[in-house]
Order: C-alpha cells, then sequence, then structure tokens
DNA sequence: ATCGTAGTACGATCCTCATCGAACTACTTC
DNA sequence: GAAGTAGTTCGATGAGGATCGTACTACGAT
C-alpha cells in the first residue's frame, strides 16, 4: 500500500478545559497513578501495550481514557499502535510543582 | 471548674505513614478541595462549623476525617471547638510543590 | 442537674467507578 | 479476502464512598 503514515490524535480537552477537580481525582488511584510514573520516565510516549500492569487490556484501556479526558495525557494513533505521553506543559503551565510534587514521592 | 484547657489531637498518620494515593484521592473530590482551599488561606486553622459548605453537617465531618486520616489537615480539640489546619509542612516535605501547584488553580 | 451547642458515629440509601469477558473496530500482512 | 494483532467499547457485576437523618458524646453555661 501506499506510504500513507496515519496519525490520529484522540479527543482531550483544551488547557482551558482542564479541571483539576478531575487532574487529582484522576491521579488518584493507584493504577492510573503507574502509568502516570510509568509515563514520565519516557517523555517520547509508550504504547498501551508496553505498560505493565496487574489489569486486562480493557481496564488499562478504561485508565488511559480517563486519564486522556481529565488532561493527564494525550494519545496519538500511528498506525495500529496508540501512543500516549504525558501533558507536562499543559499540567505544569495550570498547577505548577503538582506533577513533580507527585513524582517525587517514594512510595 | 479549675482554668484547665483541654486540647487533644485527633489521630492522624505520621509523616512517614502518609501515602500519596491517599492525599491524591483526598483532594479529588470537589467539597474536599473546597475545605483545602479554605484552610489554606488561615494558618491558624478553622473550626469545622466556620466552614460554609453545601452539605450537612455529618458530611462535613466524613470528609474531615478523610482528609485527617489522609494526612492533609491536622485537628486539635479545643474546648468544644475542632480546628482543623493544613500539614503544609508534612506535605511540602513529602511532595513538594504539589500542594501550591494544586491551591495556584483558578477553578 | 439541666439545657444548649459543637461535632461525631451509625445505619441506610444511592451513585459512581474499577474490573472483567466478549464482541467489535482499525490496521497490517499474507 | 482471510487471518492476525492492537486496542476499544459494551454490558454486567461488585466494591467503595458521598450523602442524609438520627442518635450519641463532649464541653460549657445556668
Amino acid at each position: 500500500m501506499g506510504g500513507v503514515s496515519t496519525s490520529k490524535q484522540l479527543p482531550q480537552p483544551d488547557r482551558g478545559e482542564i479541571r483539576v477537580d478531575a487532574v487529582l481525582q484522576a491521579l488518584g488511584e493507584p493504577v492510573r497513578l503507574t502509568i502516570v510514573r510509568a509515563l514520565a520516565g519516557v517523555p517520547e510516549g509508550i504504547a498501551c501495550g508496553e505498560l505493565e500492569l496487574p489489569v486486562t487490556a480493557s481496564t488499562r484501556a478504561h485508565h488511559l481514557r480517563t486519564l486522556r479526558e481529565a488532561g493527564v495525557l494525550t494519545t496519538r494513533t500511528e498506525g495500529t499502535r496508540r501512543i500516549s505521553k504525558l501533558r507536562r506543559d499543559d499540567l505544569d503551565a495550570l498547577y505548577p510543582g503538582l506533577l513533580d510534587g507527585v513524582l517525587a514521592a517514594k512510595h
């Protein structure tokens, strides 16, 4: 087939639409916090399948959707893969220090 | 009676026992976030009754307990009143920037 | 002791949400 | 097209928790 590399951005809130309630609620769930910690170490993003989590694929998809709709991460479709990465710039601009503070936590 | 002013500290986790999951989950609830915002402006603490919230007294007590057990605030009994204040020092030490980031949020 | 005030504890109800399995979509390869 | 792979969506289930009213405790004042 043609060398057209499809790449679509999944729906997500603009920076101005992000609500701190939603962000905190999204981060306040162990599995999702694990995802955020994993993404924090890989600026270029991670495919869903690479994430090692103690839940099934459908639950993982659910958590990624929750994080995306809260404005915590962004997801881009590349072929059959979906690459997610943290919206560091937006979060740091809206809530300076929040993400770093969370990631500084030992346990 | 004698001029003995009773003053008791309600049970709360030590700094080392505070878990980031619990803190984020506690903050990720609109009413509780309102409480935290109110406390942030009054370093000396606020009595439960002073808080103006769209919930009944029992629900307010429930949220204050949740915040206390998560390590977000501390409560001291003074006579018949219970004064709550943010555990700023502990939170800033554990998660530097987190609280400030949350409080920086516009809405 | 009695009453009033401040706040908590308990039990019930209702709603949100984390989880799973199964069915489905989208892309790639053969 | 058929098969395979990556990931989502849907429906059901079960657990957690936000809320309320009522009963209760603790302290202060009369």
